[in-house]
This record gives structure tokens, C-alpha cells and sequence, in this order.
DNA sequence: TATTTTTATACATCAAAGTATATATTTACA
DNA sequence: TGTAAATATATACTTTGATGTATAAAAATA
């Protein structure tokens, strides 16, 4: 299992490499020390949260994109999402049903996780 | 425009608040220090990568998932959308029951709409 | 091979993590 | 209710590691 810093160092790599930057091109832009950077792609330290804000300024992607593995995403929630954005064309009355059940499954949810909690006691 | 530090924290804490977990559980499984782990709710400090990865494993979530914006709220209407959210902690075959069910709304929306369309020539 | 360009590393400084403790909040019992 | 005990969250202080600065090493270009 890759670690996440390496898969961070990889996509911030890949993603300068792909544009052609040099390392000192990309800190130009993004007032990170062209060190620092070279630290980051190696994998050396771990960039800070605003560190990988300046990036994805620089490279024009959410923050989100420096933590996708490469193989094959994980994408379970983008179909669902889709499906999400259909419910809403339903009418009033088929939504809250649909709304009852989703309310009914996370209930359930939840007090299997309190009977774990009191398990665990 | 919120701060990405804290858009992870709100982030973390909702996800922590919704699995009814206190500060002290939530490390207790991640050997992160629970002050630590305050001051990350907080946005007192920048979490390490290294921390919310061991986070993600705790919620069960991709770390991308921390860096999510809420943005996608305004497209959808709201209450529906935080249990999207949480539908996402529901176990695997949970999960599929309940698309399942979406799925045949949906069809059946589809169906009535290809109806009156019918009708409408 | 000299020069320029690109990338990597040594060292100082500041912020996150780790430890211990304090403060707040909830719960249990008189 | 009031209050003691327990639980939950926050904060001071030390240690460790990321950032900033300067410089060295490596690679490319002429």
C-alpha cells in the first residue's frame, strides 16, 4: 500500500511535468522556496494544507486532486452524486419517500453504532 | 472564500459529530492526541498529512473527502445533501440496498416522464 | 569545458505533534 | 434542585518536523 505522501509527492510531480514548469517556475507563482520544493516531490517532508493550497493555485486543480490514486478511482460517490441530483427532479411526494428511506437506513446506522459504543463499555 | 484549513475541520468534526464519536474515541483509534486533535477542530493548527490520513481510516473516508467543499449544497437542496453525506458511512450492502431504491424512484420518474411526453405529441 | 539552468541539501526559524494539565460540561446521586 | 464525580474539550509547554535562506551539486546548453 502506497503511502499518502508519496502519492501526494507523485500527482504535485506529475502534475508540474505535464505543464512543463520548472521547479522554479512553479515557485515563482506560488511563493513556496524552490528547496521546499524539491523537498516536496521527493517526498522528504510533508507539505502543510496552505503549501498544497499554493499548488493547486499554480496548477489549477482542487487540493483534492493531489490525493487520488492512480489506480482506478475510487469513484463510488460520483454515480451517487449523479443520482442525487436526480432525486431532486422528482416530484414533492416521491421525494420524501425516498427521503423516509434514507432517514431509515442512517437510524439504522446509528444505533448499530451506539450498541457498538455500549458493547465496547 | 473559506480558508481550506477550515473547511477541513468543519469537515472533520461533522464527520465526527455524526458518527456520535467524542474527541477522545476518535484518537484513541488513531494515536492522535486528543489536544491535538481539539486544536485540529479548531483550525488552531494545520494537520499533517500523516494525521488525516490516520483521520480518513477513523471515518472511514478518502482524504480527498476532508477538502470537499460544501459548495455542492447549493446545487441540491440541503437537508438532502448532509444525507447524502452520511449515506457515504453506511457499510457496503447498506449502501447498495439504498441505491437500489433510489435507482427504481428514478426509473419510475423516468417512466412518467416518457409518458407525458407521449402524451404532450 | 565554461556557463547557465535546474535540482538538491545544510542550517536557522517557526509551527505541528506530543505530554501534561486545566477548564468546561455532563451525569449521578443525596 | 445542588453538588460531587466523571467525562469531554481546551490550553501551556517541550519536542519534532516543515518552512525559509543560502549554497552546493548536478544537468543541460553553447
Amino acid at each position: 500500500m502506497i503511502q499518502t505522501v508519496e502519492l501526494v509527492a507523485k500527482n504535485i510531480k506529475r502534475l508540474r511535468e505535464f505543464k512543463s514548469f520548472s521547479q522554479k517556475e512553479v515557485c515563482a507563482d506560488s511563493t513556496i522556496p524552490q528547496g521546499q520544493y524539491s523537498r516536496i516531490e521527493n517526498a522528504k517532508v510533508e507539505p502543510s494544507i496552505s503549501t498544497l493550497e499554493k499548488l493547486a493555485l499554480v496548477f489549477e486543480v482542487d487540493i483534492a486532486e493531489f490525493f487520488k490514486s492512480d489506480d482506478l478511482e475510487q469513484e463510488v460517490n460520483l454515480p451517487l452524486m449523479q443520482k442525487i441530483k436526480m432525486i431532486d427532479t422528482l416530484a414533492k411526494d416521491e421525494q420524501q419517500a425516498l427521503l423516509k428511506m434514507i432517514d431509515l437506513a442512517l437510524a439504522n446506522k446509528r444505533m448499530k453504532d451506539n450498541l457498538q459504543t455500549l458493547i465496547a463499555q
